[in-house]
RNA sequence: GGGGCCGUAGCUCAGCUUGGUUAGAGCACUCGACUGUCACUCGAGAGGUCGCGGGUUCGAGCCCCGUCGGCCCCGCCA
């Protein structure tokens, strides 16, 4: 890859791309001093720039001591301007763990065009000394975004983003842009509020996603649409989620499931290639109740085994207080084998069942096979044959939670991550992606009963489920899918009703009535009954996939401005309180507690 | 809305268990020495509202209550 010529009136070359091939150059660079070293007549500056560190070395002998004394005199940060010659270093003293450490300019000429005070945080750190709490590191971005880290992290987004432009305007997608004031939804997330000036007592909302717009660009014709579309949703945070995040959006006519899933996976291969690592030609298929079955969750991690299994059978018509009622209730007992976890501390088995008990779970029944026979409390109960239905191995653990399959999948699926990171069962560099298929297309509330969309109301059942709608709606299966990797939901989309008559019966199984349909989404119903090609798409949580490519824990070091997880900007100080009169002239009155 | 952890010099931390004279260290900073370093080295110095408020106590960085801020998690996130 060739890089652009960034030379400019002020420099010639970029401190960091400097080489041996450039000896003998007279370059004028421009950077930030990282670090000065005085030897008490020689003085070395690494100088910094985008492209990273290069030494600069000022000998009296060469340069006059006024000049040497002026380099020994810089502060941390400052911007200099240097002119000088790019020198071959002796063998003795290359510097092999820098990229330009074959190199260094000898100056003739020092400028500070940019003094800067003492950091407030560090911006050169040793090798093993702790960055800094992160909310300094957020009230003093400007610096923390210098450390090469996160330049490298803001780079590699800006080449992902570049390179998901290419991939789909190559694949024939129209990149389109949709309001960022739109109607207020009262469905999923809590929308971020924007009070009209000219209409009293009204707001637009900020888009949670651009959904029922890119679905109205199918409606007009436009068929194949793309979006690196910024979302809002005022819920609270995670490391893994921000009030205002990216998606990648796409969205596609006259496709089925297949069509769609082809070219999120082209995609996720393109930006797999650019992040430097290889995704798989093609990515295994699961669906969710099989997800739900062996992994007790619809985003399983597949990097390691440890499946959840029904051992129901083995206490089935025993007297065992840990599973007699819940077996009798309808529930089952299920759970995982731990290859070599005969060998967990007692201590270590508590905190699984800390971890049962937060997931909702009464908590973990244990039995191990210690020298062929099973240890644990149901040890005494479970017979010959009982006991070889549970199929331990020696020195292998069973892990099992008896009742509803609802109750005990999350708490089953947090059991497993947990003792897949304890009993260290990840391969390092495994990457495991599936696409998790068949999604349900409601959900009951446990207490009202009442259907809910798993996906959300505009997606369609699939064709075979259509007749479940009048009469078990909540068995109906969706053309939904998601793309998760290691754990992680990458993206998920589906295909949408484009039969104005299907929505409407859709909506009445969520409870909305034609008036409120009307109201909420009538501009989309219009646009289906306009005539709508069959449509579908996805969507990608982008920040969470630069995150990923850049080994980042943390979404706030992938964004370069990011909001802490009380929504807040310690950088620029948002939110903040306005003056009185222009909530005046928004007609806006606020109560204060 | 709930739970947990954290807050001491510009930065990273120790001190808190068991309250007691002047709150320490490394880095950074200032001054000085040093001509091949690359986390340069060496010497000296300056630097503190112990997040904030209240309480207990003869006495609080330390104990108690509240509060603010940060991080992680549950709820929430169609």
């Amino acid at each position: 890859m060739s890089e652009p010529a960034l030379a400019t009136t002020h420099r010639s070359h970029l401190c960091g791309a400097l080489r041996a091939e450039h000896v003998g150059t007279t370059v004028r660079l421009g950077g930030w001093v990282h670090r000065a070293r005085d030897l008490g007549g020689l003085v070395f500056v690494d100088l910094r720039d985008r492209a990273g560190l290069v030494q600069v070395s000022f000998d009296p002998s060469r340069t006059g001591s006024e000049l040497a004394a002026r380099a020994a005199s810089l502060g941390a940060e400052t911007v200099v301007l240097v002119e000088g010659v790019v020198t071959e270093r002796p063998a003795a003293m290359r510097n092999p763990d820098m990229a330009t450490g074959d190199v260094e300019v000898r100056a003739t000429t020092l400028r500070v065009v940019g003094p800067a005070d003492t950091p407030a945080i560090p911006v050169a750190r040793g090798k093993s000394e702790q960055l800094a709490a992160e909310d300094l590191r957020l009230r003093h971005r400007f610096l923390d975004l210098r450390r090469e880290e996160l330049q490298h992290n803001v780079i590699l987004r800006h080449r992902l983003m570049q390179r998901t432009r290419r991939y789909l305007s190559d694949a024939g997608f129209l990149e389109i842009e949709t309001p960022i004031l739109t109607k207020p939804t009262p469905e999923g997330a809590r929308d971020y509020l924007v009070p009209s000036r000219v209409h009293a007592g009204e707001f637009y909302a900020l888009p949670q996603s651009p959904q029922i717009y890119k679905q109205l660009l199918m409606v007009s014709g436009f068929d194949r649409y793309f979006q690196i579309a910024r979302c809002f949703r005022d819920e609270d945070l995670r490391a893994d989620r921000q009030p205002e995040f990216t998606q990648i959006d796409v969205e596609a006519s006259f496709v089925g499931q297949e069509d769609v899933m082809r070219v999120a996976e082209g995609l996720t291969r393109a930006l797999w290639e650019e992040g430097g690592s290889a995704a798989p030609a093609e990515i295994p298929r699961m669906s969710y109740a099989d997800a739900m079955e062996r992994y007790g969750i619809d985003r399983p991690d597949l990097r390691y085994g440890m499946e959840i299994e029904d051992v129901s059978d083995a206490f089935r018509g025993l007297d065992f207080p840990f599973t007699s009622a819940a077996l009798e209730a309808g529930g089952r007992v299920r759970g995982i084998r731990v290859p070599g976890g005969a060998a967990l501390s007692r201590k270590q088995l508590d905190e699984l069942d800390a971890i049962v008990k937060s997931a909702g779970g009464r908590g973990l029944l244990r039995i191990k096979r210690v020298n062929g026979a099973l240890e644990g409390p149901a040890a005494k109960v479970l017979d010959e044959s009982r006991a070889a239905k549970l199929r331990l191995a020696d020195g292998e653990l069973g892990l099992y939670l008896a009742g509803e399959d609802r109750l005990a999948n999350p708490a089953l699926d947090r059991v497993r991550q947990d003792v897949a990171q304890r009993m260290r069962l990840i391969p390092d560099d495994a990457r495991a992606f599936v696409w998790v298929t068949d999604f349900p297309m409601f959900e009951r509330d446990a207490a009202s009963g009442a259907l809910g969309a798993v996906h959300h109301p505009f997606t369609a059942p699939h064709p075979d489920d259509v007749p479940l709608l009048a009469t078990e709606p909540w068995k109906a299966r969706a053309l939904a899918y998601d793309l998760v990797l290691n754990g992680t939901e990458l993206g998920g989309g589906s295909i949408r009703i484009s039969d104005p008559a299907l929505q409407a019966r859709v909506f009445a199984l969520l409870g909305v009535d034609d008036e409120t349909a009307r109201a909420r989404f009538g501009f989309l119903l219009e646009g289906l009954r306009a005539g709508a090609p069959p449509h579908g798409g996805i969507a990608f949580g982008f920040d969470r996939i630069v995150m990923l490519l850049a080994g980042a824990t943390s979404l706030r070091d992938v964004i370069a401005f990011p909001k802490t997880t009380a929504a807040r900007a310690l950088f620029e100080g948002a939110p903040s309180p306005v003056p009185a009169a222009d909530l005046t002239e928004l007609h806006i009155n606020v109560e204060r507690e």
